[in-house]
Formats: C-alpha cells, sequence, structure tokens
DNA sequence: CAGGATCCTTTAAGATACTG
DNA sequence: CAGTATCTTAAAGGATCCTG
C-alpha cells in the first residue's frame, strides 16, 4: 500500500531523490569540464558497475541535464555533455562530492566517538 | 560476492553516499534555522516515516553533523541542531534541494519530450 | 565500443506493534 | 513524546551473457 500522506509523492521530492544520488553526482562532475564516452565514465568514475552507469545516464538524459550524442564511426563512439540546464546543477553536486572529500577524516572520527560511546551504554551484561 | 574494484568502497563515496541523501539533505534543510524535536521534523518534512527520521538522524548524529540532546522534562523531549562541521555543508545541501523546487518544471518537461521521443523509436509492430 | 536483457542476491523501507 | 523491534514486501544493484 501506499502512504496516504499526499507529500510522499510530491514531485520536488522525487526530483530530489532523483538528483541526490551518489553515482549522479560523480558522473556530473566528470562531465563538468568535458564531454565523456561511456568506456572513459566507466573507468575514471570507480566502481560504477556499466548497469548504473547506463542507468545513471539514461536518467540525467531524461531530466535534460546531460546529452547523447551518437558518433557513427565503427565501432560507433558515444558521448555525453553536460546540458545549460545541467550546467546551473553540476557546482552545487559537484561541492557535495569535494566536501566530502575534504571532510571524510572529520566524519571518521565523529563516527568512532559515537560507536565508543554506544559501547559504554550498551547492554552491561555481564555475568548478568 | 563483492566488487573486485577496490575504489567501490571508497570512504569518500561511501560519505558521499551518505550525504547524497534526500531524506538527509530534508532534515538539514529544516534543522537549518532552529533546532527541532523528533515529531516536529515528522511534521514538517512531508512523508517522511518515523522509521526513515529516526535512523536518519541516528546517521547523522553518528557523522558528527547534528547533536541530539535530551531534556528531561515529562514526558521526554529530545532537540536536534546542527553542529559546527554540519554548518559547513547545509548550504549546499539545501542549494539541492532549491534547486529541485526551482526546476522540477524545466526537468519534467524534459522528460515528457524524452518520453516522447521514445515513442517514436518503440517497436513499431503494427500488423507486423 | 556501447549498451540491453536476464537472473539472482542484498538492501531499503513501509506497516505495525510495543516501551520508557 | 520519542523512539525500538519485527515482519514483509518492494526496489536496488551486481554478475553474466548477448548484440549491433
Amino acid at each position: 500500500m501506499k502512504s496516504d500522506h499526499p507529500e510522499a509523492d510530491c514531485p520536488m521530492i522525487v526530483l530530489l531523490d532523483r538528483i541526490a544520488d551518489k553515482w549522479a553526482v560523480l558522473v556530473m562532475a566528470m562531465l563538468r569540464h568535458d564531454a565523456m564516452r561511456f568506456n572513459e565514465l566507466r573507468r575514471c568514475v570507480g566502481g560504477i558497475s556499466q548497469k548504473m552507469l547506463a542507468q545513471t545516464l539514461r536518467g540525467l538524459e531524461r531530466d535534460g541535464l546531460v546529452t547523447r550524442t551518437v558518433f557513427a564511426t565503427s565501432p560507433v563512439t558515444v558521448e555525453y555533455a553536460i546540458t545549460t540546464l545541467g550546467m546551473t546543477l553540476v557546482s552545487t553536486m559537484d561541492e557535495l562530492r569535494i566536501w566530502s572529500e575534504k571532510n571524510i577524516n572529520a566524519v571518521s572520527a565523529a563516527r568512532r566517538r559515537f560507536d565508543a560511546a554506544r559501547q559504554n551504554i550498551a547492554p552491561v551484561r555481564m555475568r548478568g
């Protein structure tokens, strides 16, 4: 059953859900300065499967954020590039990626503190 | 089996995955200017389940982005607020939400164009 | 090269019920 | 009020094979 909250499928939240996506962020970041081909992206975005890359690119294309251009070379070449609409979003998305890079240590430290603190609260059933 | 790509669980990508999350974005946006209580957040963030809210808040707390403060009133009151670290991220996260609000129409239009274009390509098997 | 189709496992997430 | 625990269903995602 769907939720009875009408906001649940609010279009804005659906869209936010699509752009607040790690693969979308990484792909857009790669395309930020240059158009790229499929397997080129696959190599540069570490750890993405071909399925997820295809799916992510299809979604970005559908949303009007990237273009897909086929060149009739042999074998065929396909180039992805950011649209004008995409340009209005890419810097914000990339800031998210950059923040992650810069603050991974601070966050890791916070996690260790949190997990350590939980240990002290945890079920203290020793020889209970 | 886990992927054999070492980048697959790159800590930066794991972190990006956690902050590029629609509920995290919406919760952080709510806390941007004021601390808020659990059920207050639940009401203001439309369509979030209590489970997802609890889970999102726990994650943000663990990552050092929000604090959780318990007041021994009756019944108990719990207040969530953004940390100093969280403040360095909240504006970027919120830009994502604001972009979604502003560009939902442009994206919807792009989707209609994309879907319409696909119709013309689709299997044209009429009276095959 | 650039994917689509399929299978199959893992994870996410909603509903529901209960607690201090 | 502010959650936790459990169950179950829906969805995500990887691996693999195949094609123009």
